[in-house]
DNA sequence: TATTGTTATACTCTATAACTATA
DNA sequence: TATAGTTATAGAGTATAACAATA
């Protein structure tokens, strides 16, 4: 089993300011006043050339992360022209895929929560994207369906998010990507 | 090269409510109105049983970030008795890591933004958690440097992340999680 | 009594513009 | 002129409590 490297930096000794090593008073001093005039400050310490973060990289968190926020950043770019942000996409994806279901179902599927999503559907309503019909036997539910014009929305939509999704991955090959979803679901659902 | 299922959902037909397949006038109408009674609803359309996400569940974006918020969900329980956020944790254990490793170098580590780090270091600093002394040859940049009650709280942080991290990819054999590690940095890094 | 959908609202996170002081 | 750090602020995302209608 790999153990992740765990904090091992040399915990700091509690020096304070010229409380150790203090100056030999009454000497010229030139190795201090030569290391003084290449660093002006008084309190100084080392500099950091390239930041290690090895640890972090060890978390999987970190990691999923920080791959989700990459692969969002370009899905904004691409996804603007259809008006849709992950979210919408997410829920007009499932609409369409499921048609009549229901927002609580949207919610239990996408992990959202109910009042932010009234405000996703008001508006994919309003932009004639999406329908709102009775639900056949719950009068408290009402069915969510894809207009067509919603239906050829996504047809374009998800085209484009598939592709983007393949330039992101493209330093994996079809069997790494495959493994990669698999073992995300592993840890979510 | 595996095709992901693109919306293959047929195309809904433009059936306004009663438009096609109109009731033939007269008739008893035994079939519809046992299914009108069946379904209260004049508008109605089939209900879904289970959702089909299998189109999202295709997407490298979808699932790296449901899975990060599975992960970072159990985070903010297990390190709140820290008082750590995953913001907070990830610049805390950065600046462990680099002793003297200035806001610049922890924004372009951690893909924040320098007026959202403002924040945090003053707060961490207020909690006695990081020092900050000039920089060795640039008067702009400002080190940071963990306290010893900063790097103590980390060493037990940094330990109970670890920890939550292996019960979260539970279903996983370490080379698994070793894969997954890697394939996520071939995305984001 | 429990659930669906909703409103109002608060809190957090993220992003942009602009300023200062130093290089 | 460019960069490090900062301030103020706007916008988006996420959260809880409470309510009406229906099961």
């Amino acid at each position: 089993m790999p153990t992740p490297p765990i904090l091992k930096t040399p915990r700091p000794v509690a020096t304070e300011t010229g409380a150790s090593l203090p100056d030999a008073p009454g000497q010229p001093l030139p190795t201090k006043a030569r290391r003084e005039r290449a660093s002006p400050a008084k309190n100084a310490a080392r500099a950091v050339d390239t930041v290690d973060s090895s640890y972090l990289q060890s978390l999987m968190g970190y990691n999923a992360r920080r791959a989700a926020l990459s692969i969002i950043e370009l899905f904004l770019e691409r996804l603007a022209p259809y008006g849709l942000k992950p979210v919408d996409f997410s829920v007009m994806s499932t609409i369409c895929h499921n048609p009549g279901v229901t927002s609580r179902q949207l919610c239990a599927t996408l992990n959202l929560l109910p009042p932010n999503l009234v405000g996703l559907i008001q508006s994919l309503q309003s932009r004639g994207l999406i329908e709102r019909k009775p639900h056949p036997h719950d009068g408290r539910a009402v069915g969510l369906h894809a207009t067509p014009k919603g239906h050829d929305l996504m047809v374009q939509a998800e085209q484009t998010a598939t592709e983007l999704e393949l330039e992101k991955t493209a330093k994996l090959t079809p069997a790494q990507r495959k493994t990669l979803l698999a073992l995300l679901q592993k840890i979510y659902l």
